[in-house]
DNA sequence: GCAATTAATGTAATAACATTACATCACTTT
DNA sequence: AAAGTGATGTAATGTTATTACATTAATTGC
């Protein structure tokens, strides 16, 4: 393997807790959710999402002040531009990445000089299960 | 004149502030920059802000936690997708809108049946001018 | 094995960002 | 003038994130 490496306990736990979530998470969720495994203070999920961060294993949510697991199978690092489609009514987020979109970008970079370092790309809306469903109920309740 | 509509006092103030600043600020910061003008309680500012937001005339930059004035001439309204370059060194914002990248998420938008309320699009990097300032301080100072 | 170093953790306190609740004031409509 | 509406002022509180410092665990060099 290449992009593992071994993770502290309060990494594990956050990582796994985020996996599990089918919504994004805020830091103090997290925590909520992790007082029965001894969890007690901000600070411990931080710095573990700040690890999970750095290596893509988990992203954030800048619209939303929240954190999701990657939805990649993430043996390997999150390349190049990932994008997010966040669905107000269920709250379930897609991940996804476009070559187009990023080439678009990576243009628009080249033309003004600008360096890229990170990009922020969110999208805001209701998903088409939630589209389907009239009432807008969460489709999988 | 469209969009144009009367702004309120705190409004102006704010909206004056925000364009005057050649960076984003934060809502207390705003506040501080106000204090002079009888400005005293964060909602003074958050409430001119979200009518400012509403009308598009400031923008929110969620990777910063802060607000700009929009670049564009504004007696009409910010139309379309809007993405935003900062320079992480000198903390400039250029507004930009792309036609290409805005059809690239409509295109993926249909295909997945997802239905958009909004964007938000933030590239963070190194602008053009710091860049050719070899030590990255601010070409403008 | 054991001291020195480094990485991770625990805890408390505080900073920074944002909203809720409620009373008041100004303007319009009737 | 009374009622209704929108903006304002103020206080309190809620939410998100960081700083500071003491402690413990794992690693390295000897
Ligand atoms: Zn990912
Ligand atoms: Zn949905
Ligand atoms: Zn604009
Ligand atoms: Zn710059």
């Amino acid at each position: 393997m290449s992009g593992r490496r071994a993770l502290t306990r309060n990494q594990a736990l956050v990582l796994e807790v985020l996996t599990r979530a089918d919504e994004p998470l805020s830091a103090y969720a997290i925590l909520d959710r992790l007082r029965d495994e001894g969890l007690r203070a901000p600070l411990q999920v931080y710095r573990a999402l700040d690890k999970l961060l750095e290596t893509g294993e988990v992203h954030r949510l800048d619209s939303l002040k929240a954190f999701v697991a990657c939805s990649h199978p993430h043996d390997h690092p999150c390349t190049g531009l990932v994008a997010f489609a966040i669905c107000e009514s269920c709250a379930r987020v897609f991940e996804f990445s476009d070559s187009a979109i990023e080439a678009r970008f990576a243009a628009w970079a080249v033309e003004k000089a600008f360096l890229t370092k990170s990009t922020t790309l969110e999208i805001s809306g209701i998903c088409a299960a939630c589209r389907s469903s009239a009432d807008g109920s969460n489709p999988s309740d």
